[in-house]
DNA sequence: TAGTGGTCTAGACCACCAA
DNA sequence: TGGTGGTCTAGACCACTAT
């Protein structure tokens, strides 16, 4: 039991996190109660709610409504990866970067992107594509739809010699954002226009993000199958 | 401004971000002070403070830590995906989950496998391949390596009823774990065992962890190129 | 009814930064 | 030196669950 003059939350974190890697709380059992553990701890039992929130947002107890459980997970819990959201940063390792715009369309929404931006299907919405390029190979294809009610000069953007996600950024923040990664092989037309074997695959990587509940973007963004993504932690 | 009876902490994180979403506060600009923030929403300075540390964790604003500052994040941050670990959460969520053992190995590490773990090439290592059915469908291929050193009765363990992952997460906490995501085509034997038109596409996850500097396990998990992997934040 | 986690309060101290 | 975010405290109310 340490005190070092005063219990923070992030001491009572690391002993809650070394009384369950010790196994002297079970994988599935109750652990003591918030109140019992302040008392134990010397603590109010505001600190120890703190470092058990953070316990249950990092996946190593379950905590109940309001019942008397908090149970440790048996099950191990997903860790995280970053997916670096602007491909110029990720030119900016080394490689030069190069943007082209392939397409810019304001439209109405037809069903399909309706359900991919989550707007009402009619309403205008601006539809961007364009390539970035590291070294002059072609490294992400990128799809996008974008909500038009964003900002007020929405629509009056090119995007000829900056990609929308430089604009966005500056633009409108998210508070919210869905990611979801997979693959498939490259013979329909993002996979042209990757140019890319047709017979190979690519890799892709689609985010959706909102304000509250307000929509601003969903955006698809194709990778040759050389692509990794990669993180630590 | 909203005022059910009295203002949670959630409802001080909307308006903060709707503020932000109107630019009310500029990207880049200093908001008010937590103080100034308690006394305007008519709060505790903790809820306030609560509502921030959320916001910022989120990545729409950021804290500098003694500085008068609050900013706006004008660059956007990465944000982060969530990997589930267990076959078996998955296949909890609705489906049955089958298992099955293919391959139990205790060999001296070659080049490549000690490249791929992270010990001396020639140590004893363990190599267990086996398939995860979710309803009877082949869901996931995993090949591992397991470094014996982590715990005594390493060598002991079959792995005919259950997966290795069972097993680690009881006997082997980690500290470090690193993630890389491709794919490519399924012809080499992953794709064979997974059952898998050798000319469709493998979405392919990797995941190396340690305790410390000590070297636990190293997993490749191919699934079929209808894997989705999706997380919200 | 007793106990729980979730939340808010009002006040406090600290270490630091800018002036 | 005054303002800031980071943190802790002691106490409180709520809505709920288990008994």
């Amino acid at each position: 039991m340490t005190s070092p003059s005063r219990m923070t939350f992030r001491a009572i974190n690391e002993e809650i996190t070394q009384c369950i890697g010790d196994r002297m709380w079970e994988p599935g059992g109750l652990i003591p109660s918030e109140r019992a553990l302040a008392v134990e701890f010397g603590v109010a039992r505001g600190t120890v709610n703190r470092a058990l929130q953070e316990l249950a947002r990092a996946g190593l107890v379950e905590r109940k409504r309001r019942t008397c459980t908090r149970v440790v997970l048996h099950p191990v819990r997903g860790a995280r990866i970053a997916i670096p959201l602007v491909a110029q940063e990720i030119a900016a390792s080394g490689a030069t970067y190069r943007y082209r715009l392939l397409l810019r369309a304001e439209r109405a929404a037809s069903a399909c992107d309706a359900d991919r931006l989550g707007i009402e299907p009619g309403a205008t919405l601006l539809h961007v594509r364009c390539l970035h390029y590291s070294d002059d190979r072609r490294y992400q294809l990128e799809d996008r739809l974008i909500n038009p009610a964003i900002a007020s000069d929405t629509l009056q953007e090119s995007f000829e010699k900056e990609g929308p996600n430089e604009w966005l950024v500056a633009v409108a923040p998210f508070s919210r954002a869905e990611f979801t990664l997979s693959c498939r092989l490259a013979k329909r037309r993002g996979g042209t226009l990757l140019e890319i074997d047709p017979k190979a695959p690519v890799f892709i990587g689609e985010r959706r993000t909102w304000l509250l509940a307000r929509p601003i973007t969903a955006v698809r963004m194709l990778h040759p199958h050389t692509h990794r993504l990669m993180t630590t932690l």
